[in-house]
DNA sequence: TATTGTTATACTCTATAACTATA
DNA sequence: TATAGTTATAGAGTATAACAATA
């Protein structure tokens, strides 16, 4: 049975309320001196690496963006830039080993403060709490890709409807 | 079985990618002229209505982000203040018909691309994922509270470590 | 004294535009 | 021409601190 919009306005509102709920969390405890979106940057440097696009694109943040936040992780010493040898203009970027502590420090701090509150949770539970939200997410991207990308290239196969617009 | 350590910090993981996700899809589809964060404070007064505390606590924001939301709101129309008969400092809240009008316009555009976005999916599948979403929302923020709590009155019942220290 | 709400200020995270340098 | 990355600037959303008016 195909989703009925009573459901999928309840899934907008828990979302929402999940992201202010998140908000107050990382502000109560917003333990170390490297900010969420800087704690993103390392974790997916230390994911997949490389070139400074490919973070940027896995993050879906701007160029931009990423630049400063690798300026200010290498200036602490957290990330190393060195010169991509086959391509003059990229560069490829890794963690220093200060920048693997301190991605593992922020890593356990969260994990120790998630089980605490998920004292009352079981692993099963939880499991099928991350698969639904992964689920989901692969799903919205996916969609807005999917919506996104005809007006990125010049092709514009099928005159794509904005969607929401009926 | 209690949550285990890996499956937490993929949950964090996911929960994290969600975010990412939706901010993307809400850069892609910003289509009214209301911001989210307004849109929410438009969402609230219509759920709970009454004072601006009230509003902002539920809100989780504070007091003078509140303030000025709720200033750009009136200025445009969608909500109107009253003093409060019972008490002279406070004021309610609540939305005007042009509000009213707005909030349902925001919130079918939203229904209705989040179900274009699902349509692979099954009503059964749409509603778990969001019991799973509300289960650990509430989880959050009954654990952030409690953390919390203490520091805020002066009791500091257990002297209750940071959780995430050991 | 405590609470309601506002104003002033600053911080975090993000985007677009304009630029340099390579390809 | 197009791409990798930087710098400059702006915008959205939030917080704390200091204040006014009322309880």
């Amino acid at each position: 049975m195909a989703v009925e919009p009573q459901t999928a306005r309840a899934l907008i509102h828990s979302v929402f309320d999940l992201q202010r709920t998140l908000r107050c969390v990382a502000h109560e405890h917003k333990s170390t001196n490297v900010g969420s979106a800087e704690a993103g940057v390392l974790r997916m440097i230390s994911e997949v690496g490389g070139r400074a696009v490919h973070i940027a694109e896995k993050l879906s943040v701007s160029a931009p963006v990423l630049s400063r936040h690798v300026a200010e992780l290498e200036e602490r010493g957290l990330v190393a830039r060195t010169p991509d040898p086959e391509d003059r203009r990229a560069q490829l970027l890794e963690l220093t080993e200060a920048g693997k502590a301190k991605l593992a420090e922020i890593e356990e701090a969260r994990t120790a403060l998630l089980l605490d509150f998920l004292a009352g949770w079981d692993e099963e539970e939880a499991a099928a709490c991350g698969d639904s939200i992964r689920r989901l997410t692969d799903t919205l991207r996916t969609a807005g890709h999917r919506a996104a990308a005809p007006l990125v290239h010049g092709r514009d196969p099928q005159k794509e409807e904005p969607l929401a617009a009926r």
